[in-house]
DNA sequence: GCGAACTGTCTAATTGGCCG
DNA sequence: CGGCCAATTAGACAGTTCGC
């Protein structure tokens, strides 16, 4: 069953699941198995195997509440046969507990009560006429054969009526036609609450809203969740097309209409169905359905956030690196100063403080000569600016002192998201207790130039903050699926062992907080580490630990060459034996692809199936040992005479930098305050569904300035190719 | 190689806050 | 004022590593 599910799901043979799900189970790190177990998952790569993952456990989690649903049903008496059909052909864990539901409280249902008063024989008696107009005529002689007090007729009535409705409502054939023609022909309103306009101004735009279902995008999903979340809006769904005078809708007719009495299966006089079916819809089921499907929509919307998140955060990660070379880097304000930190090629810091280079102080000079002599003495190439307030100012004055003192220097704009977060936190503290909170961020731009990577992690991922409607998604979501991100990053780009900070470490495949801590531990008193063996002296790492960790963490000039490169250690002998076969120094394969492609073609032929899969992949970690798969850094320059929104003009065309992605566009810093937004329809020629096929955050656009809102600070535009 | 200890994760219970 | 929901925390358990 679940091995059927998964195998169907992921297109992929029985034996490929239940080697995942063997994995999975004993803790196999999902970067372990994207890299060294390609020949177990037939190549399945990071992404794919979270989802597997994922997968898998809400199946597992689905099954064992439905299993307890079950078993507790089994104690309470009149549950049908047609609820317990539901609930084991379900495949959603909210169905599941919307089945439940009216079982699970205290307090019983209408039908419940009917029944307890014996009111089945008479909802049997009232299925079977063909007239609604003796059902009062029925019930009362029912209540006259019968001593039952304080029963009137017409409470006996809706008493039967309920627990008919209730019978009808769990049948499969309706719950499914209903869901359709919502699904498909329903239009999802929002209203404002009564009394509550002044509190909901932000949702304005939902005060009165209508559109369809099926065409609702997540973005305004959520914001309409969100203003239900605060009780300032009321949800609703409707069908307004296809439905009778009193609004049951059309398609239900054609639905059997029969119900289960004892053994027997019994359809109901047809002259009573449009009479049953408008009850059935109006009580039950439009609500059911509603509810089923604003939940499913919900939790798309929620999924489609955190992607959008998570995607976001990864191009942030991923971004490129400007490698070892040294910077100054320059924390923009007015009033407060302009930050400096100066760090050398290895990312140490050489020199930090303050200048008032920007209004209202404006000591240009005074600043330029604390600069430019910092500048000078470290042969410092790159100016980066953050891209908070003042950025503009602060990155004209670096542009002017570049030129007043013909440094050989390029000054930048690039993002500080986080970076104020980042000063703040323990880790900015335990890095550098002497140095102030306010400078601290000024490093870590520096930093993050020469590597966002090694930065970024010491951040908690949500601080970056570059997702829409983060606010709406569950936290413990969203932090799991963030961690991921950051986890599949480092490992995609392994680590230095001898230079990563603790908490680059702690991402590392099989790498524990406390593990990362013992290693930068280890490192200080005993120095570097000269093979990938002495983690095993570690405090914490195992064998276990080790061989999910070993092939992450890389050694640059130790004494086995092959601990520079991501070759597991468990194939190590196989290459070993390659060097030792062809005569060959290990040191004088790496990296060689003559050498290489010579292995290769002369033992294709003998590794093979599940060997050659191994022999291919420390083939390839051969051949590319210090891969990494960010792109190579290239940047964006900002005409120094556009400082703001005023300074632009239609038709203007400019080259920016992605700053952020939603699902309706992409926002671009173009050098001046105010981030110019490229919608959706200007991205690209052809339609495209998401901005993420053409753009990513960090890349280099040209864009031509389309529209211009001054007063709302809007800027549009279009990107050209 | 085995038991102890430690780490991390999962679950359950309690508490606090908010709404009706 | 009471009840319910959510969040947090503590405790238990499982798994891994350490020390003998």
């Amino acid at each position: 069953m679940l091995i059927d599910i998964l195998k169907n799901e992921f297109r992929c043979s029985e034996k490929v699941v239940r080697t995942l799900i063997t994995f999975l189970d004993e803790g196999t790190s999902i970067p372990f198995i994207a890299r060294y177990r390609k020949d177990e998952t037939q190549g399945m790569n990071d992404v794919t195997l979270r989802q597997f993952h994922d997968r898998y456990t809400y199946i597992l989690k689905l099954e064992a509440r439905r299993k307890s649903i079950i078993t507790s049903l089994s104690n309470i008496k009149n549950t049908s046969i047609e609820l317990i059909k539901s609930i084991e052909n379900t495949d959603s864990l909210i169905e599941l507990e919307e089945l439940y539901r009216p079982y699970k409280a205290s307090k019983q249902t209408k039908s419940q009560v009917a029944e307890s008063l014996g009111l089945t024989s008479l909802s049997k008696k009232l299925w079977l006429n063909s007239s609604k107009a003796q059902h009062h005529g029925i019930a009362s002689l029912w209540l006259s054969k019968r001593n039952i007090n304080n029963l009137s007729i017409e409470s006996a009535v809706e008493g039967a009526y309920n627990i008919l409705i209730d019978k009808l409502a769990n049948n499969a054939d309706l719950i499914k036609e209903s869901l359709n023609s919502l699904k498909e022909s329903g239009v999802i309103e929002s209203k404002v609450i009564r009394g509550k306009k002044e509190k909901s101004e932000k949702y304005r735009d939902y005060w009165d809203h209508k559109e369809k279902v099926a065409k609702a995008p997540h973005h305004r999903l959520l914001a309409m969740f969100r203003g239900e979340k605060e009780k300032l809006l009321k949800i609703n769904i409707k069908l307004e097309k296809h439905i009778h005078a009193d609004g049951t809708p059309l398609f239900l007719n054609k639905c059997a209409l029969q119900l289960n009495f004892d053994d027997t299966i019994t359809p109901c006089p047809s002259s009573m169905k449009p009479f049953w079916l408008s009850l059935v819809w109006k009580e039950k089921l439009l609500k059911h359905t509603e509810r089923k499907i604003l939940s499913t929509l919900k939790m798309d919307a929620e999924h489609n956030a955190v992607r959008v998140f998570s995607d976001n955060l990864k191009d942030l990660l991923m971004a490129p690196p400007a490698g070892a070379t040294p910077v100054l880097a320059l924390d923009p304000g007015y009033k407060n100063g302009v930050k400096y930190a100066a760090i050398d090629a290895s990312g140490e810091v050489q020199s930090t403080g303050i200048v008032f280079a920007t209004p209202p102080a404006n000591k240009t000079v005074e600043s330029e000569t604390v600069l430019v002599n910092i500048l000078k003495r470290q042969a410092i190439k790159w100016i980066v600016t953050g891209n908070g307030t003042a950025s503009k100012e602060t990155d004209t004055f670096a542009r002017n002192m570049i030129r007043k003192h013909e440094l050989n220097c390029k000054a930048i704009i690039s993002s500080e998201a986080g970076a104020s977060v980042y000063s703040a936190s323990e880790t900015a503290s335990k890095e550098f207790p002497n140095i102030d909170v306010s400078l601290r961020g000024a490093i870590s731009i520096a930093r993050r130039f020469q590597d966002p990577l090694s930065e970024l992690v010491k951040i908690a991922p949500k601080a970056i903050g570059v997702g829409q409607y983060q606010h709406d998604i569950k936290e413990t979501t969203l932090n799991q699926s963030l961690a991921n991100v950051v986890e599949d990053c480092v490992n995609s780009v392994g680590v230095d062992l001898n230079l990563a900070s603790e908490s680059l470490l702690q991402y590392v495949s099989g790498l524990t907080p406390t593990t990362a801590r013992n290693i930068v531990e280890y490192r200080q008193s005993n120095g570097k580490f000269k093979n990938r063996e002495t983690l095993l002296n570690i405090r914490g790492i195992g064998d276990k630990a080790f061989k999910m960790c070993a092939g992450f963490l890389k050694i640059n000039d130790g004494n086995e060459p092959l601990d520079n490169t991501a070759v597991h250690p468990e194939s190590y002998s196989l290459v070993y034996t390659l060097s030792k076969n062809l005569k060959m120094p290990i040191k004088q394969i790496i990296g060689n692809s003559d050498h290489i492609a010579r292995i290769e073609s002369e033992y294709k032929e003998r590794y093979k199936e599940k060997e050659y899969y191994l022999f291919k992949n420390v083939i390839s970690e051969l051949s590319h040992p210090f891969r990494d798969p960010r792109p190579v850094f290239k940047y964006a320059t900002f005409s120094s005479d556009i400082k703001n929104i005023n300074d632009l003009s239609i038709n203007m065309k400019l080259e920016g930098v992605i700053t952020n992605i939603t699902s309706f566009g992409a926002f671009v810093d173009i050098g001046v305050h105010q981030d110019g937004l490229i919608h959706i329809s200007n991205i690209s020629n052809q339609f495209i569904k998401d901005p993420r096929q053409v753009v990513r955050v960090g890349q280099t656009v040209n864009i031509e300035v389309i529209d211009l809102d001054i007063s709302r600070r809007r800027i549009s535009l279009k990107k050209i190719s």
